[in-house]
RNA sequence: CGGGGUGUGGCGCAGCCUGGUAGCGCGCUUGCUUUGGGAGCAAGAUGUCGGGAGUUCAAAUCUCUCCACCCCGACCA
């Protein structure tokens, strides 16, 4: 490809609203472009490097045995509304109808789709196992979208799913999944962790994550160096303490706190370690209700461990928790209060004797607060915090560590959630009627591209391995357009290049040289080639790596071997 | 959805408080010079100031309203 025939939206300046590198990068460098909120475009540039992931996508999904199908992005409702679906996945599914007034949704994912098509082509468990997957356009209307294609609303996934007569083979390919994702994201040169996940809306059992290491990540992800323990932190477990709750050593004693609505600001008050305080959070159950769950003051509330034990709920208003427990946010605690209140403590906190807690009334807490003795024993002691770093690893081996990650690739074991709600069978040896056992596997593709830049970008610009990267090598003649000598020389080089099979591109602008450089650096191409009049003289071009400090000279006639030699090695 | 903020040539911004001439940088066009790290000079083009309504002799500026987008919290590839 030659620039000069090639469109490089290419820019000095981002827009002020891309906060992200990757976000920031991929519109200087011309790979989007926004339409709407987290609807983008992809530009030329941008669609190699998506085509890229595709095709290593493609290629080890193949290698493993699952078969490429293509379903569509309209679904008709029923289906959903069989799977029960049509509730459940609320604002997020984007609903319409046509001109007949019928109902539709713009696939998020196709666990209904591919279940109606298995129980019409599959009959006997002969034809299994089968493993069909899809890489397209999914739509996710987020409440809010955001970092560019990390998080838009449409984006393009690799979905598949997998067919089984029995658990035991679900496992099986739950277990070749896992290592042909290993093997994906090893090829696209990420770095990234397999940590055990939430089941979340799609459902099921078993699941892990694949998370892309970067500090912008929005997932936490708790590991254990000790072990092979990860876990996203919204599943990883937090163990009681070893040691049994201390007998009281200490009065309960109402103390003034003007102003001091935050845990930290009390405690430094009171010249007491944060973890002596109480947390408490005013909750309405969606079943009705209010009630208080309690955390150690260093510890934060994890809400889906919450929901767990308290069922869907949402944080209480101002106006309920003056109603329903006197004080205001901020001097809440679980001591003398009404009936209907339930509490639910942290392990933790079920385990502190002589703590600290606010007395639900404004500008005053409590210190030297016991359980049975001061107030009831809670109503329920659960783990609902978020484990910190430190923390006793739930495998007993250890101590946590917390990491950021971008979560790319989410491994399910469906089982049978939507087989036995769409009536998916087949006949099994012996004659009789088995469910079938599902399995479902994702890789957001469009998202490894913003997470790959976001681990592989410099001041300069992009800068992805060559398997990613939208060019393999750039070829930079110096004034091609104003020597002769350079040009012929160019152009014969440039064609023994694409001749070799290398996808190169030839910055042929009439430009100054910092312009091309700076060009071909933020679009991240991986190996560049300078060719010059005093560099001809010598029968040498110049060759620079992307992240290489100096350049090196390379005679004319290897440049070919020489390059197939760095591609390969990378 | 809740809270905060921003909308002014393609991009980045100033102007708004205190109403009266739309301005700067980058980019773009043309010419000359320049040519190994985002060039210089000269001449140009490009704006319903997010939309609508109002106040006023006069609105980018004040008021109301709608819309879009961004940022912080609950979800997911």
């Amino acid at each position: 490809m030659r620039t000069s025939r090639f469109h490089l939206g290419t820019s000095k300046e981002a827009p002020a609203d891309a906060e992200l590198a990757s976000h920031r990068l991929m519109l200087r460098a011309g790979y989007v472009r926004r339409l709407a909120a987290g609807i983008y475009s992809w530009l030329p540039l941008g669609v190699r490097v998506l085509r890229k992931v595709e095709a290593v996508v493609r290629e080890e999904m193949n290698r493993a045995g699952a078969i490429e199908l293509a379903m569509p992005v309209v679904q008709p409702a029923e289906l959903w509304q069989e799977s029960g679906r049509w509730q459940d996945y609320g604002p997020e599914l984007l609903r319409f109808r046509d001109r007949h007034e019928r109902d539709f949704v713009l696939q998020p994912t196709s666990e209904e789709v591919i279940t109606d098509l298995a129980r019409a082509e599959l009959r006997s468990y002969r034809q299994l196992p089968l493993h069909f997957y899809q890489i397209q356009t999914k739509f996710r209307d987020e409440r809010r979208p955001r970092f560019g294609v990390m998080r838009g609303r449409e984006f393009v996934m690799k979905d598949g799913y997998s067919f089984h007569v029995d658990h035991a083979d679900l496992e099986r390919e739950y277990r070749n999944m896992y290592d042909t994702y290993t093997r994906i994201f090893t090829r696209l040169g990420l770095r990234f962790r397999a940590v055990a996940a939430d089941t979340g809306a799609i459902g099921g059992t078993g699941s892990h994550e694949f998370q892309v290491l970067a500090e912008s990540g929005e997932d936490a992800i708790a590991y254990c160096p000790q072990s092979d323990y990860a876990a996203n932190v919204e599943l990883a477990e937090a163990l009681a303490p070893p040691d049994p709750r201390p007998a009281p050593g200490e009065a309960m004693r109402k103390l003034p706190t003007p102003g001091r609505a935050r845990c930290e600001e009390v405690a430094e008050l009171l010249k007491l370690p944060l973890a002596r305080t109480v947390k408490a959070i005013a909750v309405v159950a969606d079943a009705g209700g209010l009630q208080l769950l309690l955390v150690r003051g260093d510890h934060s509330l994890n809400e889906i461990k919450a929901q767990k034990v308290v069922g869907a709920f949402r944080f209480a208003g101002e106006a309920e928790i003056a109603q329903g427990l006197g004080g205001p946010p901020g001097y809440l605690g679980p001591v003398g209060l009404p009936s209907g209140v339930r509490v639910i403590a942290d392990r933790s906190v079920a385990a502190m004797a002589d703590f600290v807690c606010g007395a639900n009334e404004k500008d005053f807490h409590l210190a030297g607060v016991n359980w049975s003795r001061d107030l009831p024993e809670p109503a329920g002691v659960a783990d609902i915090r978020n484990v910190m770093e430190g923390d006793p690893s739930p495998d007993g081996r250890g101590r946590l560590r917390i990491q950021r990650g971008i979560e790319v690739g989410h491994i399910f074991q469906l089982r049978t959630k939507y087989s036995q709600a769409m009536h998916a069978a087949v006949l099994d040896a012996s004659g009789a009627s088995r469910t079938l056992e599902m399995g479902c596997y994702g890789i957001g593709v469009t998202r490894v591209v913003a997470a790959g830049i976001e681990q592989n970008h410099d001041e300069r610009g992009i800068a992805l391995p060559a398997p990613l990267a939208p060019f393999e090598a750039c070829l930079v003649p110096i004034a091609y357009a104003k020597n002769a000598s350079v040009r012929a020389a160019a152009d014969r080089l440039y064609a023994e290049l694409v001749e070799a099979g290398i996808d190169v591109l030839m910055d042929d602008r009439d430009e100054r040289p910092g312009v091309l450089f700076a060009d071909m650096e933020l679009i991240g191409v991986p190996h560049r080639v300078v060719l010059s009049e005093r560099g001809l003289a010598a029968g040498e071009a110049e060759y620079k790596g992307r992240r290489d400090d100096q350049p090196r000279q390379v005679p004319l006639a290897h440049l070919a071997s020489f390059l197939k030699e760095r591609l390969a090695g990378a």
